[in-house]
DNA sequence: CGATCGGTTGATATGAATCAACGTGCGTGG
DNA sequence: CCACGCACGTTGATTCATATCAACCGATCG
């Protein structure tokens, strides 16, 4: 479900406070890019505190629950309580890192680095929103996103999983991420 | 020449005054990924006002001029001076915007597509800061550097700007990129 | 004068895309 | 309740874009 749209002009601030999204762009064929995914307690993007338009689209994983803050209000408390420009500082700094090392993955990693890039991200986040038991995580994304974010086609996504799966490095089922490997993942992964 | 490195603790926000340089992660092997061209008038990072260790490196790309300001001192101004805040708003929008586009760019776009892309952006970059007659940008970018930001080798990047070359869109050569084909290019690189 | 750097070009290899077929589960309408 | 269509994933055959390896050239510089 479409959430919001690149150059869509919004007042508001936006929080997922349930759930899981996506932002991406569009291209006009039918291309599109992941940028990353969003998970319960995100802002939709830091720089929106100060950007009127979206310059990005936003949809939804599974049902979610957003929470909306007018931009002008979000501005005034800004100036009023320090606290609060030094969390967004944070959130700013770390989808900032986020981005250059996906950068760098999709310019320099080959299809299983790049996966397993994605994934470990992606696992550290949820265990920070979650307790994890014996390495199963929950996971709504179909093969098609991963290969959106990832920039590979949803076939050669397959292919890839069929070797971690044959490998015993980890399986992907029913919305359940379950690694088995957890140090293989990391030296595939974990380049720098 | 580098600048500055990875995890480098520094107590100062840097500002390039003049010459070119670049961002950039370097893996544990050869590989390295450009993350972007910092061009006179560019902070480092938006971030690193807040960030007291850098998360990339910089290398310069000609002889450079830099000049530092205390990091306590930068946050004591912006909350005596909101202006200062906004300023940096803009510069931390369009940071993101062109690293959204970027990922964009090597997750989805080919060759062609990449190169073009990198080289319509730092020409409106470059021509925001200087008068450009006839369409001759001062370019002093090496193939190599190319590559490594838009994730290809320097190989086919020579192929590449041969065939661009050859098609009359554009050249490059003695630290200046002349484009005797702007809209072909746009066709080329502009897809979103 | 030799060495190094940046760029070009050709031959070949390879990783990922594309095209196609098939299976399975699931929702929906008859 | 069944039949059908559709979304998702898997697998095989083939093609294509880009990498790799190698040779060579011109400019520059100690």
């Amino acid at each position: 479900m479409q959430i919001a749209t690149r150059n869509q002009v919004s007042e508001d601030v936006f929080l997922l406070c349930g759930g899981w999204g996506f932002r991406f762009f569009q291209l006009p064929d039918r291309r599109r890019q992941i940028l990353n995914f969003l998970l319960p307690g995100d802002l939709f993007s830091a720089t929106s505190v100060f950007e009127e338009r979206f310059h990005f689209s936003v949809k939804a994983l599974t049902e979610i629950q957003i929470s909306g803050m007018r931009r002008a209000e979000v501005q005034a408390r800004i100036a009023t309580n320090p606290g609060i420009l030094t969390a967004l500082a944070k959130f700013c700094i770390a989808e900032t890192e986020a981005a250059d090392r996906m950068q760098t993955a999709l310019g320099q990693y080959s299809a299983e680095e790049r996966i397993a890039y994605l994934l470990l991200h992606l696992m550290q986040r949820i265990a920070a929103r979650s307790v994890i038991r014996e390495q199963r995580f929950p996971f709504p994304l179909r093969q098609q996103h991963i290969a959106d974010a990832v920039g590979l086609t949803s076939v050669h996504v397959s292919r890839i999983f069929g070797l971690f799966r044959e490998r015993r490095i980890l399986a992907l089922s029913e919305g359940v991420l379950q690694v088995f490997n957890l140090p293989e993942l990391e030296r595939i992964g974990l380049l720098s």
